[in-house]
DNA sequence: GTGCTTGCAAACCCTTTGCAGTGAA
DNA sequence: TTCACTGCAAAGGGTTTGCAAGCAC
């Protein structure tokens, strides 16, 4: 069980915008699953926090954490349209996600590194480069271990 | 005007698929528009080549083409459910963009300089990392003339 | 000739819009 | 009390499915 998120509903206050419940609801949804949810599932979810959550306002939400930068859009080869929590504050637009291929779960790493290649790229080919959008995905180490058990089982 | 796409005609057929006019039509387009089109777009300038095509068929095409490697879907911010041409091949999963903010073009980069990063992150989370998707976006030299032309007429 | 492929129409489903009621400040 | 916010209903638009006709092999 998670602590109601505070930083974010501070922001959101901060930003002018009223502490709904319905609000509230999106915001602990986001928190307690880190894997990333598409509106529907937040909805589906939300629904227990806020019984009168409608799908509209999911969306509307949505849009409304990422403008602010709270949450963040996921993309990935079989998902485009999940939303993450974001770690907090107004984080920019680019974003660096390691997506588990087993559990989905979503986490953010610092992308330290990165200059070399955007400088070279920059030079390479002339462009201006403005925003990055960095996803590696992989397995996280519960998955790697599952995984393992798997396997083990397997070969009895 | 490019040639007929003869790898790629080759690679369907070697798989097993029938050379059809919209296939053809759909893989054209594809070589011709390298910045990334959605089905919609690619059934539009296909319907040039291919006047019955349907825009059904150019879903069902996409798929085939980016399940076979030779097409691949292109995701950013503002649009994930787009098509490129990929170079030949099976290319893999892993893909490297740069996207003209402007014009939408999408040029692909050779990868390197990631490994550091991508070893910083394995060592710093436990995940072991499979794939990487990787995209830059920014504006190609062309539109930084464009914009500084627009610049200057305002400046007027 | 065979059966994979196509195109049409319709179904589906996700997302957005309009609008009147509700509730946070 | 005010008006930003919500939920409902409906519209909108992209994507998928079913099926008979067409065409590559």
């Amino acid at each position: 069980m998670n602590a109601p998120p505070s930083d974010m509903t501070q922001a959101l206050r901060e930003a002018g915008y009223r502490l709904t419940r319905p609000r509230l609801a999106v915001l602990q949804v986001l928190r307690e699953n880190e894997e990333g949810l598409d509106p529907q599932e937040v909805h589906r979810l939300g629904k227990a926090l806020c019984p009168s959550l409608g799908l509209v306002t999911v969306y509307r939400t949505l849009d409304l954490l990422a403008e602010l930068g709270l949450a963040r859009r996921v993309h990935s080869e079989q998902h485009c349209h999940r939303f993450a929590s974001a770690t907090c504050g107004d984080a920019g637009r680019d974003s660096h996600h390691l997506v588990c291929r087993g559990c989905h779960r979503v986490v953010e790493f610092p992308c330290e590194g990165l200059e070399g290649l955007i400088e070279g790229v920059r030079q390479r080919t002339g462009y201006t480069i403005t925003g990055h959008l960095v996803e590696l995905s992989g397995l996280c180490p519960a998955c790697q271990a599952a995984q393992a058990d798997g396997e083990k089982e397997a070969d009895l």
